[in-house]
RNA sequence: GCGGGUGUAGCUCAGUCGGUUAGAGCGCUAGAUUGUGAUUCUAGAUGUCGCCGGUUCGAUUCCGGUCACUCGCCCCA
């Protein structure tokens, strides 16, 4: 038989994987309770219109990066109305619950999520067609100090998680894209500018220059650099509000002793962002070198039929964290005990009754299910020393009859038999 | 969607300028040790040499295609 083969760009994550994306998504969570924040969780299919509003119907994402999801049948008479997708990211669908839900009512709402996202992409280092997302959200607030409570928190994750408490291991690049009136005003500068036939700009841009302009500005195609770099600058088009805004933020931020740089040419790539954006970036990633991006979107929620609310937010890419986390800081399972029963299903069935009377007072156990025979122990003390146990404990027909068991003691090699009765108190002196 | 690299044992990788039985280390199995593990010693098992096709007397090796992995472009977390 052929070997069964995974789908191209999703990882397992075996033991070791899982414990590593567990820890930062955990830490993560922990960190943002701390905060005000509730976890929560939409599904992994939505609607493709959920995206198609949020996100943009000219985006990439939207666009061609996106699996559908298809019904095994359409017997029900074609109810399908819209096409199902898996969530390419996690933003639009957290918004379209909390309307769902009624949570507009009770604003503000702080948000924590973790999962995965699913976009259709050419796999490389860093990008995955299945990769998991932290996130956080804070909606309903109009205030910069949403914006710099969340920029906070993000920074105070990476420091967590990151060796060296994060000491150079990324950048915090910051950008305004103002309110919708000053992105109106650049807008149609921008146009003049790249439009005015004074440029050649590559394909992709003079498509962006009708649908996006904003996103020229993220091109790296070298003909559209001269362009690029001669362009007029976002922050000479912020109108006072956005300019007092945006300070107001990098004041906040200082204040914390987050100091960003001020990247004028950061525009980020899903349609819904205003004002703030921001991106910490590392370059130990090679070409994917985004860890954690984020911003404002006062206009989304009325864009997605809901009321006109504020919002901001950003999400991290798991997998980037997990290969640059501090391993030492992976909590590391308290190893079991390992408890050997042999000889009987007698002794197997009092074993097994032991085992969960340890676990009641709070002992790790396990169950060696080596099968040893009745005349040697090696395989259970072999895999005793696997697991890292320190005691192992065991039972063959003659400590069973007399009611017996032996304490094997794994660092010196040293065991003696006592009472069943007395184990407990026997292993809560142990270390 | 476009380009580069790689695919040999469970894992990490040698190797074959085309030739008869394809190797190492780790791991695994067994024994030395019939109720006691770390070390040690001994023995053993592994493979469609990614897949399909072509060239050839002969292909794991050369060529083409394909799939997968990987790195970059693009895009993004």
């Amino acid at each position: 038989m052929e070997k069964l083969q995974q789908i191209r760009g999703t990882h397992d994550l075996l033991p070791q994987d899982w414990a590593r994306h567990h820890y930062i998504a955990e830490t993560a969570r922990r960190m943002a309770e701390w905060h005000g924040f509730a976890a929560m969780a939409t599904p992994m299919i939505e609607f493709r219109d959920v995206f198609v509003r949020a996100v943009g119907e000219a985006t990439d994402i939207v666009s061609k990066e996106m699996f559908r999801v298809t019904p095994p049948s359409t017997e029900d008479g074609g109810h399908e109305r819209e096409a199902m997708v898996l969530r390419p990211e996690n933003t639009a669908a957290i918004i379209r619950a909390v309307m769902n839900g009624g949570l507009t009512e009770q604003m503000p709402q702080r948000l924590f999520y973790y999962g995965p996202m699913f976009r259709y992409e050419r796999p490389q280092k860093g990008r995955l067609r299945q990769f998991h997302q932290i996130g956080a959200e804070t909606l309903g607030v109009f205030s910069p100090m949403a914006d710099i409570e969340l920029i906070s928190l993000a920074a105070g994750i990476l420091r967590e998680i990151l060796p060296d408490g994060g000491r150079g291991q990324f950048r915090l690049l910051l950008n305004s894209l103002g309110d919708s009136e000053s992105r109106a005003n650049y807008r149609d500068a921008l146009v003049e500018h790249f439009g005015g036939g004074k440029f050649a700009l590559s394909e992709t841009s003079r498509e962006r220059l009708l649908k996006n302009p904003l996103r020229i500005l993220d091109s790296k195609s070298p003909e559209d650099q001269l362009a690029i770099q001669t362009a007029p600058q976002l922050i000479n088009f912020l109108n006072e509000p956005s300019r007092a805004f945006f300070a107001r933020v990098q004041d906040g931020l200082s204040a914390l002793g987050i100091d960003p740089m001020v990247e004028s040419k950061l525009v980020r790539g899903l349609d819904y962002y205003s004002h703030t954006v921001f991106e910490f970036v590392t370059d130990k990633l090679g070409a994917q070198g985004t860890l954690l991006a984020g911003g404002r979107y006062d206009g989304l929620m009325a864009a997605m039929g809901g009321p006109a609310l504020p919002g901001i937010g950003w999400a991290a890419g798991v997998e980037r964290l997990a290969e640059l986390i501090d391993s030492a800081k992976i909590p590391t399972p308290r190893p079991p005990i390992l408890l050997i029963c042999f000889g009987s299903d007698a002794v197997e069935n009092r074993g097994m009754a032991l085992a969960n009377e340890l676990r009641e007072k709070g002992f790790v156990v396990e169950m060696a299910m080596q099968q040893p025979d009745h005349k040697r122990l090696q395989k259970a003390l072999q895999h005793a020393n696997r697991v890292g146990t320190e005691f192992s404990l065991i039972m063959g027909p003659d400590e069973f009859l007399s009611d017996m068991i032996e304490v094997k003691n794994m660092a010196n090699r040293e065991s003696h038999k006592i009472a069943v009765a007395e184990l407990p108190s026997f292993l809560a002196k142990m270390p």
